[in-house]
DNA sequence: ACAGTGACAACAT
DNA sequence: TATGTTGCCACTG
């Protein structure tokens, strides 16, 4: 299958997310045939603010955020007005208690045939 | 090998 | 809507 991290599909399947856009940990997972695995996108996002901070800035992990439609770093208060601040500046629209509208801004997501490709090549 | 850790999610209250 | 609980997972010492 894929020689790829799962840390390398999520980012490659993150950056293909459409400016002005969003989608959820669960959807990102699901997609990479991992429908469980939400928890881990999330961890693997969180990488980006450390030992992955080389790639934040080609990965677009704002555009994630949880089921409900909230952004969801809840407990670190800069990071989520820093993740609200960086949506609406691609207008997506984030109330002041930090909820997005699914039904206007989520994220189609991807064919098998495309997400093929991203759990192979780099 | 193994227990602990989170930017999750579904479900019950 | 707002908690709490429980199941899950990749990754880390």
């Amino acid at each position: 299958m894929s020689d790829k991290s799962f840390y390398e599909q999520v980012y490659a399947l993150v950056r293909r997310i459409p400016r002005g856009t969003v989608t959820s940990y669960g959807r990102v997972a699901h997609m990479l045939g991992r429908p469980n695995a939400a928890r881990a996108v999330g961890y693997a996002l969180s990488a980006l603010k450390d030992e992955h901070a080389d790639r934040r800035g080609e990965v677009p992990w704002h555009r994630v955020i949880n089921s409900q439609g909230r952004v969801s770093i809840q407990n670190r208060e800069y990071s989520a007005q820093e993740q609200a601040r960086l949506l609406r500046a691609e207008g997506v629209m984030v109330s002041d208690d930090l909820r997005v509208n699914l039904d206007r801004f989520l994220w189609d997501g991807l064919h098998w045939v495309e997400i093929d490709d991203i759990l192979r090549e780099k």
